[in-house]
RNA sequence: GGAGGUAUUGUCUAAUGGUAGGACGUCACCCUUACACGGUGAAGGCCUGGGUUCGAUUCCCUGUACCUCCACCA
């Protein structure tokens, strides 16, 4: 072994062992129980940062554990490339947007483009040590799954579970498209309110004065007495002079403003509300282009045409007063645009109706952390919208859809010819009217609609279906916490459409990697921590030492001294298998008598048993922790207090010590996986005679063996744990009197009480620490065990 | 406004109904034939106020602070 462990070049060439041995093959024709697992596919939109590593890294602990308890473990990734944050990566590099570009060299571009981001990607995963099966890589654009997500909704029309209805939409006026309530976040914005003056004794306060075209009502609160006299009556509109009515609704704040609302179609969720409630008007005044198309604006945009109807109002003097204040808006969270609404037919899925089950689902899956899933259910109670899924983009999944020309009736693609492209497929049949003129479905679906269907897409529903029978329910979903109510809750919706079962048996949800003051990491600013120099400088497993020091589910800041610990770990770890291979080769695998190796073994034992007990709750940290807690106290303890047996040719001694080694290796290599397999190559693999002895037969230390418990002589190790107290009482007592630790001593004494305790161990105490006697004397103090020592 | 989480030394992070372990940093000592990218030792800490208990950092309540999600913001 080199005398210094170089990661760089011991990474890249363990990866090829790796891929060469196909290591993390899914085997499909193993009788093995399948573990399969569900992973997030990344954005493709930007870099892979600290955050991703945290929380990949996490996952691949249980894969790698579970691939060494004997399951054959289904292990797939996937990269998330459709959808608006794809446009927007490919618009920013070229400068230009879709609109600029048209939608067809758009789409070329973009499906050019994308391939040097997949293979960054993957090329990083690797780097980090995923042992993904890589054979399963899916894109979420590729034909394949455009193929599953057409079909799931082909499918859910068949059930009846997808309906098209003009609704008001979230409209962001900058990308262009509707966006979900998901991606929505709220923003404080400066901005000025109004006090408008209706008539004599209506004067309204308003944010929006540019909505007041599309003003149909004005709203009261029925407990204001001050406005009650109003419900009913008519008010004209400032400056459009068209008379609306008063209605009382207990929506109103009497204390906000003036007490008195006017409705517009639409200005907010509030006002969609009352359109439904009371049967309003509906006037559109905000086009798809984010314009003014009412005739008083001419097509301005939505800030100018505020600024217009300021001057006007002004002028004309209905404006009391005016206000600058500070109030949180919708944005769009791409793009920190202002929320506006329009009225557009849109797709959507209908499952309202089915909270219920879906609570009854998410109770069916285990979850870890326990309390995840109470995020999960509050989500689900407070639902209140069916799931929109037309987005008004280019680059995505398209439905599976044309409309007739001439009557409008929406043809459904035939499943057989999926995946289609409806603006240059067209259908095999004339429309029931007779017509053969058809136009494609303009919109894409949105990307939630597809990477909900990761379990389906895994299983190669609607492609081959392969492994639809074995992997599905999947054993394990692994995501973060701020998706539950989407990713989480979209699967469980697919899944049960479509397969009638829960999606996975199990979810864990993991906390975000944070920067190293406590902040999540955002380009905006300006704190994203990049995993590639600490790569470079540190090795894989020294990242994931860092991953995997925190608690599931709790959030952890990336430290590089963290990092540092790790490598100091895989350090020591390197050097202490140095140690194995220089002094034993040679070795007697037969039963000790010594009551230290005795101790040391009862301390394995433990471990084992806590490690796996810790694993199977997806609690990595704390498996890796009392790994560590046994490794240091064997490395600085055990190895120093047996050193001398083993330079005399002590063969016991140095079985115990490889054996121990070994079984930590084991223990450690689902967190550093290329250390321990460099190690395992070295000092084991090629060693018949101490593989024989402990029944390892595996080619990759990750392909199984996980260590069982083994069988320790308890009363020696009890013995043995004396032993050691009373070497480190010495250790101590020669660390304080300033004699050195590889010095010998004439003479050490240890309280009578310890006597009994320590017979049959005296030769190993007085061996390690170079005593030449040792004498009983004193009664000492409560947990004192050396009185003195002499030269 | 609602829900969930968190609060431990200078910093990061564990465990625990009987005053807390590790890492980095700090200080002292030691180059002991695997490792000075090392070893031995030291100093240093449980957010506030209640309650339960013989005893609480740990359980319960309250407050405060921070994080996440949801709703609202005319």
């Amino acid at each position: 072994m080199e005398s210094r462990y170089n990661p760089a070049a011991v990474e890249g060439k363990i990866r090829e062992f790796w891929e060469k041995n196909q290591t993390f093959k899914f085997d499909e024709n193993s009788s093995s129980e399948v573990f399969s697992i569900d992973t997030p596919p990344p954005t493709v939109s930007g870099d892979i940062h600290m955050g991703h590593v945290f929380s990949y890294s996490q996952a691949e602990f249980i894969a790698r554990y579970k691939r060494m308890r004997g399951f054959n473990v289904f292990y797939p990734f996937g990269l998330d490339n459709n959808g608006l944050p794809t446009e927007i990566l490919i618009e920013k590099k070229f400068d230009t947007t879709a609109e600029k570009l048209g939608r067809d060299k758009f789409v070329e571009l973009v499906r050019k483009e994308i391939g040097s981001y997949n293979a960054a990607y993957v090329e990083l995963w690797k780097m980090l040590g995923l042992s993904v099966d890589w054979s399963l890589l899916y894109q979420t654009i590729s034909p394949d799954v455009q193929k599953v997500s057409q079909k799931s909704f082909l499918e859910l029309n068949k059930i009846g579970r997808v309906y098209r209805k003009e609704a008001p939409a979230l409209f962001c006026p900058k990308d262009k498209t509707t966006v979900s309530q998901m991606e929505l976040k709220d923003k404080m914005l400066k901005s000025k309110i109004l006090y408008l003056k209706f008539s004599d004794d209506v004067t309204i306060a308003t944010t929006r004065p540019e909505l007041l075209p599309s003003c149909v009502a004005i709203f009261v609160s029925p407990e204001d007495e001050k406005h009650n006299g109003l419900v009913g009556k008519e008010v004209a509109v400032p400056i459009f002079g068209n008379r609306v009515k008063v209605i009382a609704d207990r929506r109103v704040d009497p204390a906000f403003g003036t007490g008195v609302v006017m409705c517009c179609t639409f200005g907010d969720q509030t006002d969609i509300e009352w359109y439904k409630a009371y049967n309003l008007e509906l006037k559109i005044i905000i086009d798809e282009k984010g314009r003014m198309n009412h005739p008083y604006y001419n097509g301005i945009k939505i800030k100018e045409a505020r600024e217009k109807i300021i001057g006007d109002l002004k002028e004309k003097g209905y404006v009391i007063k005016e206000q600058e204040i500070e109030h949180s808006v919708n944005v769009h969270e791409r793009c920190d645009t202002e929320i506006e609404f329009i009225v557009k037919k849109q797709w959507y899925i209908r499952y309202l109706d089915l909270k219920e089950k879906f609570l009854e689902l998410g109770n069916s899956v285990k979850w870890y952390p326990g309390h995840m899933k109470v995020r999960y259910e509050n989500w689900v109670r407070g639902l209140q919208w069916d799931w929109s899924i037309s987005r008004q983009r280019y680059f995505g999944v398209y439905f599976p859809i044309w409309y007739c020309k001439n009557c409008g009736e929406p043809i459904f693609a035939d499943e057989k010819d999926l995946p289609v492209d409806p603006f240059v497929d067209k259908p095999h049949e004339n429309c029931s009217c007779g017509s053969s003129e058809f136009e494609p479905e303009m919109d894409i679906m949105d990307t939630w609609a597809t990477s909900s269907l990761t379990p389906e897409i895994n299983a190669r529903w609607g492609i081959d279906g392969k492994y639809v029978k074995k992997i599905l329910p999947m054993s394990l979903r692994a995501q973060a916490h701020d998706i539950i109510t989407f990713w989480a809750f979209n699967t469980i919706v697919k899944s049960y459409f479509h397969m009638n079962q829960i999606p996975w048996k199990t979810i864990i949800i993991n906390g975000h990697g944070l920067d190293p003051k406590g902040n999540s990491m955002h380009k905006s600013l300006g704190n994203v921590i990049l995993p590639d120099a600490y790569l470079k400088k540190y090795g894989a497993d020294a990242l994931r030492y860092w991953a995997s020091s925190s608690l599931l589910g709790e959030d952890n800041s990336f430290q590089e001294k963290d990092v540092i610990t790790g490598s100091r770990l895989i350090n020591k770890l390197w050097n202490l298998s140095r140690f194995v291979e220089m002094n034993c080769k040679e070795f007697d695998s037969s039963k000790s008598a010594s009551v230290i190796d005795a101790w040391i073994m009862g301390r394995l034992d433990r471990t084992i048993e806590e490690a796996t007990i810790r694993f199977d709750e997806y609690d990595y940290f704390n498996a890796r922790f009392k790994v560590e807690e046994l490794f240091w106290g064997f490395a600085n303890d055990y190895l120093e207090f047996v050193k001398d047996r083993v330079y005399n040719k002590d063969l016991k001694a140095a079985y115990t010590i490889k054996f121990v080694l070994f079984k930590v290796l084991k223990m450690l290599s689902p967190f550093m996986p290329f250390v321990a397999e460099e190690i395992y190559q070295q000092v084991f693999a090629t060693d018949q005679k101490f593989l024989e002895s402990v029944g390892e037969k595996h080619r990759s230390i990750h392909s199984g063996g996980w260590p069982n418990r083994i069988d320790v002589n308890a009363a020696d190790g009890k013995r043995g744990e004396l032993a050691v107290d009373a070497i480190i009482g010495i250790r101590k007592k020669k660390h304080d009197t300033g004699i050195a630790l590889n010095e010998a001593l004439s003479k050490a004494v240890i309280y009578k009480k310890y006597q009994e305790g320590l017979v049959g161990s005296l030769d190993e105490v007085k061996e390690s620490m170079r005593v030449r006697e040792i004498v009983f004397d004193g009664e000492g103090e409560e947990s004192e065990i050396v009185k003195g020592i002499e030269k």
